[in-house]
DNA sequence: CCCGTGATTTAT
DNA sequence: TAAATCACGGGG
């Protein structure tokens, strides 16, 4: 009995409509959401305590910015509940949960995770962490803890043996306690760079610097 | 504060 | 083809 919690229910992941909605309304409505990894057998989870909405084609510090299109953003014109994980500085993965439908190419930055299932292995996965709140107190950091790579890329939340999303019953620290920001490392994108679309849950060490 | 690290994007 | 960029993280 390394680590188990509360068993992982595979009933309650989340469904396609949960997804179907603009980015800004998805990236609160995932707070206090749990996401889980299968990995070998293994699961890796952790309630998503932080999150960003990214806008398609007007917002200058998204990668659909003026309708950009390639191989590597791909999955962000998938339909809502696709995963778009894209490779960054040479050595990192952040994973986005895709909102909307088909061709509406929104998404919704996965930023921090409270570790809650599979943490010894997240800390065999991440040499430089500490402590139980370095796990996945950031967008890249959660990839690595729970081996999230690009080979997840276009992975549909709704069907995945992979990964997928858990709605959780209790949520009210989300509910009463959902603060608003600027999003993080956008500093390039303008009059884009100080909109409010990092949401965060306060109150606890969990999300990632700044 | 600076730097690694290399795929992806943009300029030439 | 070449140069610049980058939704980051780790170590001083």
């Amino acid at each position: 009995m390394r680590d188990r919690p509360v068993a992982i229910d595979q009933r309650a992941r989340l469904p396609r409509r949960f997804y179907q909605r603009d980015a800004t309304t998805l990236a609160r409505a995932l707070l206090g959401q749990r996401l889980v990894r299968l990995v070998q057998g293994q699961v890796l989870a952790g309630i998503i305590v932080e999150t960003e909405a990214y806008l398609g084609a007007k917002d200058k510090a998204a990668h659909t910015y003026n309708g950009r299109r390639t191989a590597r953003n791909e999955s962000m014109y998938g339909n809502g509940g696709t995963a778009y994980v894209y490779f960054t500085y040479g050595m990192h993965y952040c994973l986005n949960v895709v909102a909307r439908r088909r061709n509406e190419p929104e998404a919704v930055l996965i930023r921090a995770v409270e570790p809650t299932h599979g943490i010894e292995r997240m800390f065999v996965n991440r040499r430089a962490a500490k402590r139980k709140h370095d796990l996945c107190s950031g967008p890249a950091k959660l990839c690595q803890a729970m081996e999230i790579d690009r080979a997840l890329d276009g992975a549909d939340l709704t069907s995945s043996e992979a990964i997928f999303i858990e709605r959780l019953r209790q949520r009210a620290m989300a509910k009463t306690g959902i603060t608003v920001g600027p999003r993080v490392g956008v500093g390039y994108a303008q009059e884009w760079a100080h909109k409010p679309l990092r949401f965060y849950i306060a109150g606890h060490g969990y999300q990632s610097r700044r």
